[in-house]
DNA sequence: GTCTATAAAGCGATAGAC
DNA sequence: GTCTATCGCTTTATAGAC
């Protein structure tokens, strides 16, 4: 039985979660240690540049998945509606039906969006652009396709505020419901 | 020329928009002080309990506008629609435009919810039940007046989010805008 | 009521042994 | 790579003079 080595791979995951639980202000480093199981010396050792470096590299690791898994399937699906459908299980999937909020969201907020500004900026810029291309696709005019895109966003992050408000999971899976419903009826 | 006296409900205001800014957990006393003018002596003269009195107060003050200014409007109008209309132009004053965030909204997403978890879990429940209650009686059945009502409150902290991501406030009185037409198509 | 001084704890980060 | 010890600073909160 060998010991399960720990990589830096490995730690980006639970500090994905620790950062969407207490947000970049609230997150400490004993809060980090006490999750990772890894002393500051580790922690340092993986990311010399501390706490803003370890946000940056599940900022990163976010914008990766979200990037495959999401905007790809938006922009280059041949059934756009089939990219729009999977871009609703994947959302649903990610945020856990409900019960975990929007990392780039809850930095979006307060001041930690002026440390990570381009990075905020961007996950949600392309995540609309990529949604208004599909729809484009479905039919819409650029106009349209552009605002509607930044509706479901919208409501896709509102919708995780409100569920958590209400500390009610299902609120958020109905909510994505009736927003897929909406970008059916072109 | 009498000096002006502060009061304890001078800074209330001033202590919301700190909160705003910076979350509770990145709401310094230090910032705190800078913002009003006044000592940590003088800060919890006026608020014993300190961080978690003046927070509570903040949300109190908050939910009192909200009570008389958008939610008894849209419980009590003659007119639902225009109920609904005011809550819309108070929404965008409120919120500046696009500028300022929802404070509830950025209390909701971190662990700070827990703390506040009823005036949290209140705030946005008297929201979208006053909201459903005007759109039933311009006609909605009970059950899509409810899911609207969701959506709207739901677009309307998603709308805060995306237009603070692009440093874009413009882009919250659009969505405003567009979701304020929704509501009219009934 | 407002201030300064101070306490006690926690913070992010570093050094150096192993 | 991981640990402990520690640094310097900031945090929230209190005490007491005025």
């Amino acid at each position: 039985m060998t010991r399960k080595p720990v990589e830096r791979g490995d730690v980006i995951p639970l500090l994905g979660e620790i950062f969407r639980e207490h947000g970049y202000a609230g997150a400490s480093l004993s809060a980090i240690t006490e999750r990772t199981g890894l002393g500051k010396g580790s922690l340092y050792h993986f990311f010399p540049d501390g706490k803003d470096e370890m946000a940056r590299v599940v900022l990163d690791d976010v914008a990766d998945w979200f990037e495959t898994q999401v905007f790809a399937p938006l922009r280059d699906s041949e059934d756009a509606a089939a990219g729009i459908d999977h871009m609703f299980r994947a959302v649903v999937q990610f945020f856990h039906s409900g019960r975990r909020v929007c990392l780039v969201g809850t930095f979006a907020l307060d001041e930690t969006r002026d440390r990570f500004a381009v990075e905020v900026q961007s996950y949600f810029s392309a995540w609309t652009r990529a949604l208004a291309s599909a729809l484009r696709r479905r039919g819409l005019k650029t106009r349209h396709a552009r605002e509607t895109a930044e509706d479901v966003v919208a409501g896709i992050q509102g919708a995780l505020v409100l569920a958590r408000s209400q500390d009610d999971p299902a609120l958020f899976v109905r909510a994505m419901k009736r927003l897929q419903q909406r970008t059916r009826a072109v």
